[in-house]
DNA sequence: CCGATGCCCATCGGATTACGATGCTACCCA
DNA sequence: TGGGTAGCATCGTAATCCGATGGGCATCGG
């Protein structure tokens, strides 16, 4: 994977992963990664300082939680009614950027 | 537009924009504008820097040119055979870099 | 009890790259 | 001869993903 294809196609990546419920950290690099048969390989580096920006504009809220078979308490993520919104609007712009994209190098599939 | 959004596919577009034939810059640009509905539109400082890459990689070869209206010399730019086999390959790269987009996106598949 | 290990959260500097601003060259026209 | 226009080129800035590094808590082995 080419890290600079990520720019600008992260949130919508993390907002996507938190949808179907709550998450913590090493949850979302497992569930993204196993998403996209590998293709995505979230560090830390690139996932915290993500969730923070995420949190501070207000479309996340994290609670620490602690885990069932022990270890350090996680902090887990979840969308908040203001994230589920900029989550419909990533997808939209997401769309508009493919079919941009598609416009140029041509192939008009939905892919 | 999002200028993030571009970055990682900026390459694959210019390559893609020379494919049916040779151009110059201001073309170019044009080009892309015209065939994403004005969603890319590039600026001088991000596409001269770019072609340059490109032609430093041995995927593009340049001539100067007399313009038909008259005005300075432009400096066409074309696909060299290395540069159709990038062209291929990019084409590939973005294929899965969009298919794993939609893999987390998509209604996150069966995780 | 005490140190070692494992998992998670968090931060910092580096590297990449698109963009805005600016300047130069060549040609047309008065 | 001098001004205007179009295209080419470069530099510094800003954004952001990644690799390396460190701290906190709980379990494990002696």
């Amino acid at each position: 994977m080419d890290s600079q294809q990520l720019k600008g196609h992260l949130d919508l990546l993390l907002l996507a992963a938190l949808e179907e419920g709550p998450r913590y950290g090493g949850q979302i690099i497992a569930d993204v990664q196993s998403a996209t048969d590998g293709y995505f390989n979230l560090r830390e580096g690139t996932l915290y300082p993500a969730l923070h920006r995420l949190e501070k504009a207000g479309f996340l809220s994290s609670e620490f939680q602690g885990l069932p078979r022990g270890g350090s308490p996680v902090k887990v993520y979840a969308l908040t009614p203001s994230g589920r919104q900029e989550l419909r609007q990533q997808r939209e712009r997401y769309e508009r950027f493919s079919q941009a994209v598609r416009g140029v190098i041509g192939g008009g599939g939905t892919g």
